[in-house]
DNA sequence: AATTCCTGGCTCGCGAGTAG
DNA sequence: CTACTCGCGAGCCAGGAATT
């Protein structure tokens, strides 16, 4: 304990050599004025922000209750896992000194989030020096017992790595052998790593969850304000923290309802104007989960879109979503739908210095292989070449393009060699 | 002072189908 | 019947992203 107190006081600096003049007299009036109050028990004491979201809150597009109806759907995050129920997610995420893993990273605010009732409640715990850490440890211990999983936002690699490890510093132990943990950045990776510029949490919330913040104080700027507090000890320089924190609980409510309803089948009004790249990711995401028959609703709902042209996105994306939902749909073995969007592909794909044969070859591989039709596989492979051959100049000595027309031109004598044993069959 | 998950690119080997 | 080729899935590896 007396090693963290050193090294707290060193990064105190020099504010630290001056005797702290006297206890405060109105130390729970200075709290006061951010909501907080100071907690205490036998073990310690910290301070402690409540905030209770009552039945009709909404962040955002969602109305935080709506977990309610759609926190069983979660349970496909891990297979082992029962049933989720609303009351035992504990939403999670600190605020700590830094970025690092080590030793050195202390978490000097904890917030959690968890339903009870009617209602949502985001409980903050900050520790004012490094000896009230103890008794927020062991608060967040006994409090923990009530939940079967944790949801956080990167938590698994960060933030609960990080507490874990002031558990043992502090000689204690977290029973989290049994916990689950739900961590929303890696689904929401699944669906906006190409939509969205950053899969931070901030990003997900602005674009996709429609919460704004005002005059929001970055995590980045977190460490510097609360080494300014140990220094000035004006609890008002942390009220940007407390609030930032309490929005990120918060949003990650709110985030776990989009997925809870996508699981469960549901579009929000919203999402009628999704982008087609970000549909695509969503009913591969849904595969993952599990939700098979959803999945395939979905991107047969895109597939229609698709094929009906009536879809309005840059001509690079929708070539771009064609060959991905071909690949697809050739994967789940429905050929006639990954032909379907192969050859419309060729028919919009304008003449353009990159040349792409993918479609091509796919088709001719179709057409010889499933449908057995050699004159179609040849003429698919013919097209290949002939793309090829008129852009051959600006490829010239490129060893990978070579080595792709070399296998083109095999192709196409095996099929007609091929063909012509067929034709001598036939004949005789 | 890290970790986890995901993806793209690569190789390897297997099964099916075909050539000899 | 044997041997080859093709296509594809599995496994491996390297690199990227998010967290304060």
């Amino acid at each position: 304990m007396s090693g963290l107190r050193e090294r707290l006081g060193r990064l105190r600096g020099p504010a630290a050599a001056q005797p702290i003049a006297q206890p405060t007299p109105r130390a729970s009036d200075e709290w006061a004025q951010l909501g907080a109050h100071v907690e205490t028990s036998p073990a310690g004491s910290f301070v402690m922000r409540r905030r209770v979201y009552g039945a009709d809150s909404v962040h955002g597009y969602y109305r935080l209750q709506d977990l309610a109806d759609f926190a069983e759907n979660l349970s496909c995050f891990h297979d082992r896992a029962g049933a989720v129920q609303l009351e035992e997610l504990l939403f999670f995420d600190t605020e700590t000194t830094g970025l690092g893993v080590g030793t050195g990273n202390v978490p000097f605010m904890v917030g959690i989030g968890f339903y009870t009732e009617e209602s949502f409640t985001v409980e903050q715990l900050f520790i004012r020096n490094p000896a009230e850490e103890h008794a927020m440890l062991i608060y967040l211990q006994e409090l923990i017992m009530r939940f079967t999983h944790i949801v956080s936002y990167n938590g698994r690699t960060f933030d609960w790595p990080i507490l874990k490890n002031r558990y043992v510093l502090n000689r204690l132990k977290m029973a989290d052998s049994r916990l689950l943990h739900l961590d929303l950045l890696y689904p929401s990776r699944s669906l906006w790593r190409n939509s969205l510029p950053s899969c931070r949490l901030s990003k997900v919330e602005e674009s996709r969850l429609g919460f704004e913040r005002v005059d929001d104080v970055p995590g980045s700027m977190a460490p510097v304000l609360y080494f300014q507090y140990l220094a000035e000890k004006n609890p008002a320089i942390l009220e940007g923290v407390f609030v930032h924190n309490e929005h990120d609980i918060v949003t990650l409510a709110a985030l776990a309802i989009h997925f809870g309803k996508l699981l469960h089948g549901e579009a929000a009004a919203h999402t009628l104007e999704i982008e087609p790249e970000e549909k695509f990711r969503t009913g591969l995401w849904l595969e993952k989960m599990g939700r098979t028959s959803l999945a395939e609703a979905y991107l047969d709902g895109l597939f229609e879109q698709l094929t009906n042209g009536e879809i309005n996105v840059s001509q690079a994306e929708f070539e771009s979503i064609l060959l991905l939902m071909a690949a697809f749909y050739k994967k789940k073995c429905r050929y006639l739908r990954a032909v379907e969007l192969w050859k419309r592909w060729i028919a919009v794909k304008p003449a353009t210095i990159a040349l792409q044969l993918d479609p091509y070859l796919e088709l001719a591989m179709y057409y010889e292989h499933k449908e057995k039709n050699l004159h179609q596989a040849i003429f698919y492979a013919e097209e290949a070449w002939a793309k090829l051959w008129r852009r051959r100049a600006l490829h010239r000595n490129d060893r990978k393009q070579t080595e792709i027309e070399e296998a083109l031109e095999k192709r196409i004598r095996r099929l007609k060699q091929k063909m012509q044993r067929v034709r001598q069959l036939t004949v005789n």
